[in-house]
DNA sequence: ACTAAAAGAGAACTAAAAGAGAACTAAAAG
DNA sequence: CTTTTAGTTCTCTTTTAGTTCTCTTTTAGT
């Protein structure tokens, strides 16, 4: 399998990036504009090369049904509106560390809200009486306020990421664990950034 | 199952859309009025494959009763290869309650196997300290043979259902729950018969 | 500066889909 | 019972989308 090119993979990054955005699949015409290409032969050529890197479905049994990604483009999962985008883990105590590239990850309609979810991997045991074990998968509303006693991802100081249950006052914000040989931490308000609020979670028992 | 045609999908996500502002399911002609057609017959090819894709109501046994979306296209989770059935609950002791038309649930990949797998959602709260609370939804694989300590959907005498710990010899088979206040069950091997085995879990923690 | 390769434009061709419209049939409505 | 409606089948035409190819321009490497 040949190497892809510079252009070719600006393209495949545009389909990639964009391709929540097509109602349906695009077509080759579609694409040039919206690559401000004005050749259909042109563009023709680098989507045979992404095909033939296993990024684009093969035209084979899908005439006139536009480009599509395969699986394999976006790392097993497709980008569309049953997905999202899985950004990185969750550890207590430290920022929540970012993906090298961008996934998505399919979810639920259950488990997700209307709003914009993203998901996170969870490292550690802080939440195991509340069903969240290590290595879960969980679906975070965008949201910068919650109610007390919904579990948050919460920026402390503007660095450090954690997944708790939260209790506000006016004097110190409370982030509890559900682990009993863990503490509450108590922070004063303006420490406490609320990132988003817990909406799903996920678990996979498959043999490795 | 041919791959839809971009007209097709667009004429499908017309419909989504706008299912609800139809009063009743709407004619072949009222469709072609919204959609700027004036061929009932071109649009009833459309038609026959989205009946073929599972996301319009077939019209047999359903004459001049208009185009209705099925169940699968109205969850907004398209039966495809990020879905599993939903075929009902698992309580312990009765049989599998099942649910009263097909329904479809998109699982994500690293939640399901290459084998056929279905999804049940759990009454009772008998594997709360291995993380499966009253409510949640489990992914099963078929298979009538389990590793000793996997999570088995096991069904007893032909008739009830269950989900638990399983330790198989050549004497017994013993069922075992994840919660302290619950004792193990002892059962002839010919008893229990293995449907499937646990292979993922989500949790909604959506305020209703 | 030179050269090879990639990229892009554009035209022509082809296959397939889409659409129109007519006729037929079954079912519902009057 | 008759008429109307809604679905069904079919043929023909048009449109769309993909495909191939040549030529020119641009890019990147030497």
């Amino acid at each position: 399998m040949a190497v892809l090119t510079r252009r070719q993979l600006e393209i495949f990054n545009f389909l990639r990036d964009n391709y929540e955005s097509f109602a349906c699949p695009p077509s080759l015409d579609e694409l040039c504009s919206a690559l401000n290409m004005s050749s259909r032969g042109s563009l023709y050529k680098h989507i045979l090369a992404l095909i033939n890197a296993e990024l684009v479905e093969s035209f084979v049994g899908n005439k006139q049904g536009g480009i599509r990604l395969t699986p394999k483009a976006l790392n097993n999962e497709i980008a569309n509106e049953q997905s999202l985008p899985f950004i990185g883990c969750i550890a207590a105590g430290k920022p929540i560390e970012a993906l090298a590239n961008t996934r998505y990850m399919t979810v639920p309609q259950v488990l997700k809200t209307n709003k914009p979810c993203y998901v996170l991997q969870v490292k550690g045991d802080s939440m195991i009486d509340a069903g969240i074990f290590d290595g879960d998968w969980v679906v975070i509303e965008q949201r910068d306020y919650a109610n007390n006693g919904e579990i948050v991802v919460a920026l402390i100081d503007n660095s450090e990421a954690t997944l708790k249950y939260i209790e506000q006052s006016a004097e110190q914000v409370l982030l509890l664990p559900a682990n009993s040989s863990m503490a509450a931490m108590s922070y004063r308000p303006e420490q406490v950034n609320i990132q988003g609020v817990l909406v799903g979670q996920m678990r996979s028992y498959r043999s490795h």
